[in-house]
DNA sequence: ACCTGAACACCGTTCAAGT
DNA sequence: ACCTGAACACCGTTCAAGT
């Protein structure tokens, strides 16, 4: 899909935009107000152009919004200082990815790649299997120890920034509470118990928590 | 929300549609055709109705959502024999809601839920803290150890549906092929190692081996 | 109390034509 | 080769009125 303009051969008409200039307005748009705000009819008016121009760039909105996950993992995906030891390096790697996604709340929407969700990101990728083969798993057990970091990591997000929205929507909110209000002690003793703690435990980061019991649950495996 | 339609006291035009039919209509709607298919309009047709009759029966489009996934939990979780060693009644519990869940794509769309899915899920929470409590850890633990299970299992749900969505189109799985040939092997080693295999991999089903570890290592930390 | 009709303010995408 | 205009086939929701 990034398929870098190549030296124009064949002359026609001079391009009036290009794919870098409507990325970067799609970029400004979404930054501005979020993925809701950004259609293809607006982003042409912003480009100074016709929602037709862009499909000339561009497949459709699914490619664009592929095209600005790509520009937004490329552009802010810094890599850390790993430490050597290779457990800590799967969790140091796991949470740089995690900690990119967590800044950019529109990323939910887009997060519809299956297990790498950028190019860029696939050195992270590398240092968690390796980290994980150097804890001494087999190549195929890293692989699927991945793949959990990475639902574990996804889910996270999408739970974490769909809580954040409906919480602007305070009905949901009082919804919640009053469930955990009407609990029969007898059927939920654990969830009555833990009702009037439920609020601040769930408001709680623990991303980090669960991460590194993960990890070391996918090491401890016979 | 399930706010049950009290006997009318004071009577007017009588209702021609019911919360109910609407439900049970725009249910067939996405089980027919996927949740794109549903919009407002079209259910107002299906009802024999108009669109705005339907906003009086439900807030907006976003609650009928919400009706929806509550019907359908209601309708399709069904408590499965648990085992006594509670650690066992955990990953039970898990796998019955993992399974509810996968059984259903279009629910992630709506999996917009922070914790708790429905009222009918309660019950399966209830399981996994308590099973978390019966393993030794405190409640507050138990409580995070419950979100982190959720995030591992809305991850998992969301990342392969949403690949499965993909795969349909297959100009992405080229593109992942494409990316997986031309890794640099000496800056990505493990993925350039695992790379014919990686496809095979990641269709295998490893929800149970992630829970599984994830729960060792809830249990295991210190 | 419940429903209707018409309208508002939008969408993504295609097609045929222009430069 | 690149862009435009007009059109197609839709959306969710509001408002004012009817029964």
């Amino acid at each position: 899909m990034p398929q870098p303009s190549a030296p124009r051969k064949t002359l026609g008409r001079p391009p009036r935009i290009s794919r870098e200039e409507i990325i970067a307005t799609a970029r400004r748009i979404v930054d501005e107000g979020g993925v809701g705000r950004l259609t293809m009819r607006r982003l042409a008016a912003e480009v100074g152009s016709t929602p037709m121009a862009l499909y000339h760039h561009v497949r459709d909105k699914e490619e664009l919004l592929v095209l600005l996950l790509d520009d937004y993992a490329a552009r802010t995906l810094r890599r850390p200082r790993l430490p050597d030891h290779p457990r800590e390096r799967i969790v140091v790697a796991a949470t740089a990815i995690h900690e990119a996604l967590a800044a950019c709340p529109w990323i939910v929407e887009v997060l519809t790649a299956d297990d790498l969700l950028s190019t860029s990101a696939l050195w992270f990728v590398e240092q968690i299997v390796d980290g994980l083969v150097g804890c001494g798993l087999p190549l195929d057990r890293a692989v699927h120890g991945y793949r959990a970091i990475w639902y574990y990591t996804a889910g996270e997000i999408v739970v974490r920034t769909t809580a954040a929205r409906r919480r602007a929507d305070d009905d949901r909110a009082t919804y919640r509470e009053q469930v955990f209000a009407d609990l029969d002690p007898s059927e939920l003793p654990r969830l009555t118990q833990a009702a009037d703690r439920w609020a601040p435990l769930t408001a709680e980061d623990t991303y980090r928590d669960g991460l590194q019991a993960l990890v070391d649950g996918l090491l401890a495996r016979r």
